[in-house]
DNA sequence: TTAGGGTTAG
C-alpha cells in the first residue's frame, strides 16, 4: 500500500475497509492537496455534517460508523475527528482515522498534518508526530511549530534545535510561536550537554528581529535563563521589558524562588503589589511566593500571604493549597499543615504528598507511611513523587525494612519505575543506617544509571560513619559527574579529618582550589517579631555580634559543667583543640540561638533555619541549651526539622 | 490552527 503506514499496527484498517476490494488499486499520492482535494468543489454531505456534529457531541464512536460510509469527508470533518480522537485519548482511533485521510488524498495538507502532529503530541506517539512531519512535503510555520512543541514536550530539545536550523536554512523565518517553542527546547533536553549557549543565541536573534516586545517571547526568555540558573539575566530581561504582565512578574519571582534567592521573591513580589495597577498576583504568583516564605521558614510572612489568599479567594484552588501545607510545614507549623490539608474539598495526590513530605521532614515516619495508606484507601494513586516522599521520610526516621517493602511495591503494586531519585532515598536510608555495603551494593544493581544524587547519598552516610574507602569510591565519580559541586569536596574532607587524614585534608582542598570554587559559608537565620535576621559564622557587622559571642562563651562554660564536650571532628584544619573550640562556637546557628534567647520572651519558641546540614557540635550544644535554659528550640537544616525540647532532638540524633 | 509563569522530593 502507498499510503500512510505506522508500524505495528496490523488490525489498522480493519474498521474502514469492509468495502475494500472497490479500493484497490490504490492511488498514486496527490502531490499539492488543494488540487486534489475531492472535496473543495462539493458542498459538504450530510454525513458530513453529521460527524462533525457527533464529534462536538463527543460521540466519537459513532461518528467513525459513520465515516465508514463517507466517500467524501471534507478537510474540517477531518479536523473534528482528529480532534475528537485527543478527547478520548484513543490511539487506534487516531491511527484509523489518520490511514483514511491519507487514502481520501489529504497526506498533503498542510492544516491536517499540523493537526495531526497536535493530536499525536496529545498521545505521547512523538514517532507518529514526526513521521507526518517528515512526509509533509509543504512545511507551513504552523507545521514547523507543531514540531517544535512536539519534540520540546517530549524532552528532545536538541534535536529541536537541529530542525530550527533546517527551517532557517530553508528560507523559513520564525515567527513569535517559533521563537517560544525553540527557547522551552533549550531547558527540555534529556541530553547530558547544555543548552544555555544556544538559549543565549536565539536570545540575540529575538532582539535582532525586533521580537523583544512581545511579552510571550519575553517572558518564556526570563524562564529559560531561570532554570539555568542564570538569574541576572533573567532580571536583566524582565527589568528591560517595556510591558509586563502577571505572567511576567510570577516568572521572576518564580525564578528568585527556585534560584534561592526567596528575600529578592518577596521583595518583588512586595513591589508588584505596590506599583503595579493592573498586574494584580494570581494563584501562580501565589505559589512561588509561598515557596519563598517556605524557604526563609518566614512563618509571620507566610500567614501574611495566607490571609491574602483568603481575601482574594484563591484558598479554592488546589497547587495554592498544597503550597499553603509546605509553607506551614517548612516554617515549623506542622498542625497548621494538617488542619490547612483537613480543610480541603478536594484533594489531588500532590496534596497528598505535600502532608506526607511534611511528617516525613519532621521526622513522623510512620505518621508518613498512615498517610500514605489513607491517600491510597481514599482513591488516589500515588506517583513517582509520593514514593519520594515516603521514603524520604522512612530514611528521616531510620525505618528500614518499611522503607524495602514500599521500594518493593513500587513496581509490583503500582507500576512505577523507580527512578534515580527513589534510589537516592534508598542509598540514604541504608546508608545512614550503617548499612553501607548494602547501599553499595544497590548502586551496582541499578537498571539506570546512577547520577550524581545517588552517589552523593552514599558520600553523605560515609561522612556520618567515617568510611573512608568507600567516600573515595563515591567522591571519584561525583568528581566526574559534578566537577563545580562544591560540597562533595567538602564531604570527602569531612571523612579525611575525622579520620585524623591531614594530608589528604590538604590535597581535597587543593583541588577545590584549583577548580576555583568555595565551600557553601554556613548561614543561619531567624525571624523575629515579623523581621528576619541572618548569621554567618564570622559575622562583623552584627551590632550584637559582640554581645552574641560573649553569651555563647559563658554558656558554654555553663554546659561543659552540665555535661557537654564540644564536638570538634568538624573542624578541617589540624588545629589545637582550644582553637577548634573557639571555631565551632562560632557557627552561625550558635548566633542564631544567642540572638534568640536575647530577643524572645520566656515560653516563646526559638525558630531557626540553617543552610547546610547541622553539624554534631551545634546539636549537642542545643540538646543542652533547650535543657538548661528551659527553652524549646526548632532548627530548620537542609534536610529537615530537629526540635529540641528538655535536653533531646526529635530526630533521636539520626540525622 | 500554535504561545508565556506555579504544585509535591532531594
Amino acid at each position: 500500500m502507498w499510503a500512510f503506514q505506522f508500524p505495528q499496527t496490523p488490525q489498522l484498517h480493519s474498521h474502514f475497509y469492509t468495502n475494500s476490494a472497490a479500493r484497490l488499486p490504490p492511488k498514486p499520492p496527490p502531490i499539492f492537496s488543494v488540487a486534489v482535494n475531492p472535496t473543495t468543489t462539493s458542498s459538504p454531505s450530510n454525513n458530513n455534517k453529521l460527524i462533525q456534529s457527533l464529534c462536538k457531541q463527543g460521540n466519537l464512536k459513532q461518528a467513525l460508523e459513520v465515516l465508514s460510509n463517507e466517500p467524501n469527508p471534507t478537510q474540517h470533518t477531518y479536523e473534528l475527528l482528529l480532534l475528537s480522537c485527543s478527547h478520548h485519548n484513543s490511539l487506534s482511533d487516531a491511527e484509523n482515522v489518520h490511514c483514511h485521510l491519507v487514502d481520501n488524498g489529504f497526506d498533503q495538507d498542510p492544516f491536517l498534518a499540523t493537526k495531526l502532529i497536535n493530536m499525536y503530541t496529545h498521545l505521547d506517539s512523538i514517532d507518529h508526530a514526526r513521521q507526518v512531519f517528515d512526509k509533509t512535503r509543504r512545511r507551513t510555520i504552523y507545521v514547523w511549530n507543531a514540531l517544535f512543541r512536539a519534540l520540546t514536550l517530549a524532552g528532545c530539545g536538541e534535536e529541536v534545535l537541529d530542525l530550527y536550523r533546517q527551517m532557517n536554512r530553508s528560507g523559513m523565518g520564525s515567527d513569535r510561536f517559533s521563537y517560544t517553542y525553540v527557547l522551552k527546547a533549550c531547558v527540555s533536553s534529556y541530553g547530558v550537554v547544555s543548552l544555555l549557549k544556544h538559549g543565549k543565541e536565539i536570545h540575540a536573534s529575538i532582539l535582532r528581529h525586533g521580537y523583544d516586545r512581545i511579552v510571550h517571547i519575553m517572558t518564556t526568555l526570563i524562564d529559560m535563563y531561570a532554570r539555568f540558573g542564570c538569574v541576572t539575566y533573567a532580571s536583566f530581561v524582565f527589568n528591560e521589558m517595556a510591558v509586563k504582565n502577571v505572567v511576567s512578574w510570577s516568572a521572576m519571582i518564580a525564578c528568585y524562588a527556585r534560584n534561592g534567592m526567596a528575600f529578592e521573591a518577596l521583595e518583588l513580589f512586595h513591589e508588584m503589589m505596590t506599583e503595579t495597577q493592573d498586574s494584580s498576583p494570581n494563584s501562580v504568583t501565589m505559589v512561588s511566593v509561598l515557596q519563598a516564605c517556605a524557604a526563609l521558614a518566614a512563618l509571620e510572612q507566610g500567614k501574611l500571604i495566607h490571609g491574602y489568599i483568603l481575601r482574594r479567594g484563591l484558598d479554592s484552588i488546589l497547587p495554592v493549597v498544597s503550597a499553603l501545607v509546605t509553607m506551614y510545614a517548612r516554617c515549623g507549623k506542622l498542625e497548621l499543615s494538617q488542619r490547612v490539608f483537613d480543610q480541603m474539598d478536594k484533594r489531588d495526590v500532590v496534596s497528598w504528598n505535600s502532608l506526607i513530605s511534611s511528617y516525613g521532614v519532621h521526622g513522623f515516619g510512620q505518621k508518613a507511611i498512615q498517610i500514605f495508606k489513607e491517600m491510597i484507601y481514599h482513591g488516589v494513586s500515588p506517583s513517582s513523587i509520593s514514593f519520594v516522599s515516603v521514603l524520604g521520610a522512612c530514611s528521616h526516621a531510620g525505618l528500614i525494612e518499611e522503607g524495602k517493602m514500599l521500594f518493593q511495591s513500587m513496581r509490583k503494586e503500582h507500576m512505577i519505575g523507580p527512578s534515580v531519585e527513589h534510589y537516592a532515598c534508598m542509598v540514604d536510608l541504608l546508608g545512614r543506617a550503617n548499612k553501607l555495603e548494602e547501599a553499595a551494593k544497590i548502586i551496582e544493581d541499578m537498571r539506570i544509571e546512577p547520577g550524581p544524587k545517588v552517589w552523593g547519598s552514599l558520600l553523605g552516610s560515609c561522612r556520618i560513619h567515617c568510611n573512608v574507602e568507600l567516600a573515595e569510591r563515591a567522591s571519584k565519580r561525583l568528581f566526574e559527574l559534578e566537577p563545580t559541586n562544591a560540597g562533595n569536596y567538602v564531604l570527602l574532607a569531612d571523612v579525611y579529618a575525622a579520620a585524623n587524614m591531614w594530608d589528604e585534608v590538604k590535597s581535597v582542598k587543593k583541588l577545590l582550589e584549583a577548580r576555583g570554587l568555595q565551600k557553601v559559608p554556613g548561614r543561619s537565620w531567624i525571624e523575629v517579631k515579623r523581621k528576619m535576621y541572618s548569621f554567618v559564622s564570622v559575622d562583623e557587622f552584627n551590632p550584637q555580634a559582640e554581645q552574641l559571642h560573649a553569651l555563647l562563651i559563658k554558656l558554654s562554660t555553663e554546659m561543659k559543667e552540665k555535661g557537654y564536650v564540644p564536638q570538634t571532628k568538624v573542624v578541617l584544619y589540624d588545629l589545637d583543640t582550644q582553637e577548634k573550640e573557639r571555631i565551632v562556637l562560632g557557627h552561625s546557628e550558635k548566633l542564631a540561638v544567642a540572638f534568640g534567647l536575647i530577643n524572645t520572651s520566656k515560653g516563646e519558641t526559638i525558630r531557626i533555619t540553617k543552610n547546610l546540614r547541622l553539624c554534631e557540635d551545634c546539636h549537642s550544644f542545643t540538646k543542652f541549651i533547650s535543657k538548661f535554659g528551659n527553652k524549646e528550640i526548632l532548627v530548620r537544616d537542609v534536610n529537615r526539622f530537629h526540635h529540641f525540647h528538655d535536653g533531646v532532638c526529635s530526630c533521636g540524633d539520626y540525622w
